[in-house]
DNA sequence: CAGTGAGCGAGCTTCCGCTTGACTT
């Protein structure tokens, strides 16, 4: 048995130090956390000094006993969590929970995973930091009072199982207050002005500094510009450089690979989690941008031979959050000359991001000649301007060029183009002066990864929580990730071209969204009811804070149990008495009355999501109307004659098969419903003008592609089925659908076949309809 | 992918951070 037992947090780091150590120490994980709070309210004993009880989770017990027998085993325990809150908590709970004695346990912490850094740690042991600790059960404290307090409270206010907390609400908040900023912006138009001079190779473009609002004074600008002059007035040539960035962080690896690969940012992790486990790259959860001084120099190194010594440029760089706590190095290959790896083609894709990032981190800066021309024009006051630029040596930009989230803005101005030689006082030629109509924009909506580098900026939430958050605020409906459709715009353009101006009106498409964070009504209404109630809590700088007392009680400045004390007080009265004052929050809003009874027409939250009444609850003879709003549609934006529409359908459009058949909107667009099927309307008909015999031709439509995917039907019993889909033939039973194994042959699988895999898929009917039982 | 929408009540839900698997289309 060995000597010496070490543990550590993630068993792929585990298996690395056990090569550097050799044979005197085994080297196990504590796979994260070992004990949490109990579940239950006693938790936190908030009479006797916050007294937590913590218990080992089930899927945990194992790992425990594993630990703990090899502890008793070993002569000493090194305990190497990671050097952060956390990891200084985890260890004490392996003390705790193993019973370690404290003669024969060293505390030791590193930061990078190289040989000279544990070895070095391993001959500079400690003993554990309680303050840390002590601010780690503050923090876990805090976020379960606040959680367990405030969710309850909206069971009552709002609806049941909706969930509160510091970080997601604030996530939620952020969304839901961008979005008004774009409802409310108002749009303005101004005329940008743009020349085109010289033919052919030597064309280039200059532009008007000023817009014009007034179309007037754009055609009056380009009406003094018929026969004038153009001079070049002034030139100017400057130097310019751009530096890398910095290695990858969680975060800035999120945003990255969402804007240039599109992934999501649990896509992301789960990849880089993949590319970790197969020792291709260093630790995934991280917000440090440090690299370790043995990965300094194999990236040197590697960009020397690749592309020699005038590439190679040391750079150390410095986190900018104040919330960093910085156990890990930056995200980078663990080994530079690995330019690419075996893997699927995401995992390569992400790989080689990660390696140009951390390669680019360490090249020379590129640079460029800037050359800017102000072109006087001889009837105007004004100066046009055309700016150029020559790349002089391309330095990092060799491997890797940092996107940046405004796209958009880069290509319409297009400046980077290089200038044709000019001379001061040289006469231009002007082909073409334009006039086009441009209008500001609404803050952008935030996607995901936006979303991420919001809240890292704010200090709220940690690496490792960043994609769960995200994940989180969806799955409880406060957003929706969506892809919205923009609407048609026109412009006016004014073009002057051998003399004479012409004027145009052109169409664009505006406010298309891919991929964005929505608030939902319940988003919005759940984020007014806790900014009314708890504005402390989903204050942008709660956490910033709670953060700064944290850090005291690590520095052993300040006593725990007493920053929890000032805190609970004062917040636990906010919660008794909102739950005793407080209204039922419905964000409710009125929108007129209906334009021929008169009846008042308000929208609300109500059990099943927000609905549009007409009439009163109370008006006994007449009873309201009811109608759910559609995907897209929000109690904040929709419009009294968009409520109307609502009503007008399900619409029944006739009988076929001596069943109705009636259209209606769903989740995914306008559909027929014929007795329990449902075949969607194919797209370009109006779904309040569809005939009887439109909707019969759509079913059979529908059936003849569903008896072409049809391979066969079980006699034994008709809901079970083998069906071709989109990966190959399937087994459809019931509301299952079932993948046919490789070791089975979908021609001559049996009906007992069948039976078996439902089985093991579970009986259980899938997540909606399991619910709907179980409310029964 | 519908329909529903009062109020009561039993018994449920819920936090943030640290880790991996075990799942399926």
């Amino acid at each position: 048995m060995a000597k010496n037992l070490l543990i550590v947090e993630s068993p792929a780091k585990a298996k690395t130090i056990e090569g550097y150590l050799g044979k005197d120490f085994t080297v196990k994980s504590s796979y994260g956390h070992i004990r949490d709070l109990v579940k239950s309210e006693d938790a936190i004993d908030i009479a006797n000094n916050f007294q937590q009880k913590y218990e080992v989770p089930a899927d945990k017990k194992q790992v425990v006993s594993e630990l703990k027998k090899l502890a008793k085993e070993a002569e000493t325990v090194w305990l190497a969590s990671d050097e952060d809150r956390e990891g200084e908590a985890i260890s004490w709970h392996l003390f705790d929970t193993l019973n370690l004695k404290e003669d024969k346990t060293k505390r030791i912490v590193f930061h990078e995973i190289t040989k000279p850094a544990i070895l070095k740690a391993i001959d500079n042991p400690r003993t554990i930091d309680y303050n840390l600790v002590n601010a780690q059960q503050a923090r876990r404290v805090l976020d379960r009072l606040v959680g367990f307090e405030l969710s309850p409270v909206l069971w009552k206010k709002v609806k049941p199982s909706l969930s509160a907390g510091r970080v997601q609400s604030v996530a939620v908040r952020l969304i839901v207050e961008r979005e008004r900023e774009i409802n409310k912006f108002q749009t303005e138009a101004a005329f940008k002005i743009v020349a085109i001079f010289g033919k052919g190779k030597n064309a280039f473009k200059a532009e008007l500094p000023q817009r014009f609002a007034q179309q007037a004074d754009a055609e009056k600008f380009l009406q003094d510009c018929i026969g004038a002059d153009f001079t070049v007035d002034s030139l100017e040539t400057k130097p310019a450089k751009r530096s890398p960035a910095a290695p990858f962080t969680t975060s800035t690896l999120q945003q990255e690979a969402s804007r240039k690969l599109g992934y999501s940012v649990s896509r992301t992790m789960s990849l880089a989690q993949r590319l970790y486990e197969s020792g291709n790259i260093t630790y995934m959860r991280t917000d440090s941008v440090n690299l370790s001084d043995m990965a300094l120099n194999a990236a040197a190194q590697e960009i020397r031979s690749a592309y020699g010594e005038q590439y190679h440029q040391q750079r150390k760089y410095k986190t900018k959050s104040a919330s960093a706590q910085e156990a890990h190095e930056a995200i980078r290959p663990t080994y530079f000359d690995r330019h690419t790896i075996d893997g699927d083609n995401a995992e390569k894709r992400l790989y080689e991001l990660i390696w140009k990032r951390a390669i680019a981190s360490q090249m020379s800066e590129a640079q460029f000649e800037k050359t800017t021309a102000k072109i006087g024009i001889s009837t105007r006051n004004e100066d046009l301007i055309a700016s150029g630029e020559v790349m002089k040596f391309d330095g990092f930009l060799k491997v890797y060029l940092e996107s940046n989230d405004d796209e958009e803005d880069n290509q319409q101005d297009g400046d980077n183009a290089m200038l044709p030689p000019l001379q001061k006082g040289q006469q231009l030629d002007l082909q073409e002066l334009s006039a086009t109509e441009r209008f500001s924009r609404p803050p952008a909506r935030y996607t995901e990864a936006s979303l991420v580098k919001k809240l890292e900026e704010l200090g709220i939430g940690r690496p490792s929580t960043y994609a769960p958050t995200i994940s989180t605020i969806q799955n409880r409906g406060y957003v929706v990730k969506e892809d919205r459709d923009g609407k048609a715009r026109n412009y006016r353009v004014l073009t002057l071209k051998e003399g004479s101006i012409s004027k145009q009106e052109k169409s664009e498409n505006t406010g298309a969204e891919r991929g964005k964070l929505f608030p939902t009504d319940i988003g919005a209404v759940v984020n007014d009811f806790l900014v009314q109630h708890f504005n402390g809590i989903v204050d942008f700088n709660f956490t910033a804070s709670v953060e700064k007392q944290f850090d005291e009680i690590a520095q052993g400045m300040k006593e725990w149990t007493d920053m929890i004390r000032k805190f609970y007080a004062p917040f636990h009265k906010d919660v008794e008495n909102t739950i005793e004052t407080a209204d039922k929050a419905r964000g409710e809003r009125e929108l007129g009355v209906h334009p021929e009874s008169g009846k008042k027409i308000s929208v609300r939250i109500g059990r099943y999501g927000p609905f549009v009444q007409v009439g009163d609850n109370d008006d006994a003879d007449n009873k309201p109307l009811y109608a759910s709003l559609r995907t897209g549609q929000s109690i904040e934006t929709i419009s009294l004659e968009e409520a109307l529409e609502l009503f007008k359908l399900p619409k029944k459009v006739g009988v076929f098969e001596d069943k109705e058949m009636t259209v209606a909107i769903g989740k995914f667009g306008p559909y027929i419903r014929h007795s329990s099927a449902f075949y969607s309307l194919p797209k370009g008909i109006d779904p309040l003008d569809v005939s009887t015999e439109q909707a019969i031709e759509i079913i059979n439509e529908k059936r003849k592609k569903d008896a072409e995917k049809l391979i066969k039907v079980f006699d034994e019993d008709p809901e079970a089925k083998i069906l071709n889909g989109r990966w190959g033939p399937y087994i459809e039973y019931g509301k299952q659908n079932i993948k046919i194994p490789k070791d089975k042959d979908p021609n001559t699988i049996t009906f007992e076949d069948v039976k078996a895999l439902a089985g093991e898929a579970g009986k259980e009917p899938k997540k909606g309809a399991k619910k709907f039982a179980k409310k029964k």
